[in-house]
DNA sequence: TTCTGTGAACCGCTTCACAGCG
DNA sequence: CGCTGTGAAGCGGTTCACAGAA
């Protein structure tokens, strides 16, 4: 039951599990059964039942998953049954349409800070938010007990903006930027990566 | 030597090899080893030489690969050796940041239209584009040979745009909108998802 | 009967280890 | 000697198939 028994890539379907389980709440379901889960997420009905039961017995026998039960345990299970405050940094038009986009805030994400080093973007709003000077960056993130960020910041910022973070005791880190990063071990990365995933697709064309 | 007989997996690490490639171009080097390619690419030495050895033999022995080469080689199995030409459908913050990005068209991927259903914003100018209507767009996108797509409608939005663009004979589509996409076997969807990045991340804090 | 939870079988990817070539 | 290409071994994830509970 402890982390590291459990493979990363069932913990990388849980997130998928919960997407179509609040799909499934919006449109009044109330039960749902392996099989129907794994439809609408492109997984098999075996691979949830196994994924599940990595974590307990969440399903009855004979009529399936209860799904509001279901979705708060696994967002239990991810803690994602709080509000995460994240600083976003690097305030260009990718970094202004992370911030005054919903979505984030709608799943648990609630951007705090925006955050640039370019003086003239300073004081300047976009959506609710003030974009801040990254100068103070670690401090203030520090003070705050912020242990997510992202960054939209251009490739050659992104490995030195990513040390301040570590150094500020950022522990999840969504990097926007095309380049691999280096961190400690205790901090994670995970990279947004459209161009490779184009690329990816081409091949079969 | 067939697409089939290549895992999809391996398919997915050749733009990751692509990427370090050409930073090491940028670098000035000339050579490599699948050591070198491998740790900056965070995939073991023996991975890279087994899934390179599917396409071919791109390396000499005793001295390494050629990075000209290989990256040519690479490029040209991924399709990347030409100029795709892309249909951005959504016009909202998103789609202006990605319009106005220089990255794409950088590695081969060149926006040429951008459409948008909301009648204020046809006619305006994002970036070097003027957004159009999405009103004939099968018809504009069938003309122009377009089969890449890129899509950052609202998510109610999504699956009756991608039937649009299947109809108009598009064959790869990159989603933005957080939710899973039916199309045809022909046809491929890769969705970028950095809410289930973040949840993802957050289950090992 | 239906549908879960799960051991066992299966399959495929990764790693190993070394022959072979420069 | 250095490093690739590759069969073989190893490992881990997926699927199967069924016992068992509702």
């Amino acid at each position: 039951m402890t982390e590291k028994t459990i493979p990363d890539i069932v913990v990388s379907r849980l997130p998928v599990y919960l997407q179509t389980l609040q799909l499934f709440q919006k449109e009044g379901k109330t039960i749902t059964s392996s099989q129907e889960l794994g439809e609408k997420s492109c997984i098999s009905a075996a691979q949830v039942r196994k994924d599940l039961s990595f974590f307990g017995e969440f399903g009855k026998q004979g009529s399936g998953y209860d799904i509001g039960y279901l979705s708060s345990q696994i967002r239990s299970i991810l803690k994602m049954d709080r509000v995460w405050d994240v600083a976003l940094i690097g305030g260009g038009d990718l970094g202004h349409a992370i911030a005054r986009y919903p979505g984030f805030a709608e799943r648990g994400f609630r951007i705090k800070y925006v955050f640039d080093s370019d003086p003239s973007k300073i004081g300047q709003k976009v959506g609710s938010h003030t974009i801040v000077s990254t100068e103070n960056m670690a401090d203030t993130i520090k003070k705050s007990g912020i242990i997510v960020a992202m960054i939209t910041v251009p490739s050659r910022a992104a490995q030195s903006v990513v040390d301040q973070l570590v150094q500020a005791g950022v522990k999840a880190i969504l990097n926007y930027a095309p380049v691999l990063i280096d961190v400690p071990d205790d901090v994670r990365v995970e990279t947004v990566s459209p161009i490779l995933q184009l690329e990816h697709m081409t091949y079969y064309l």
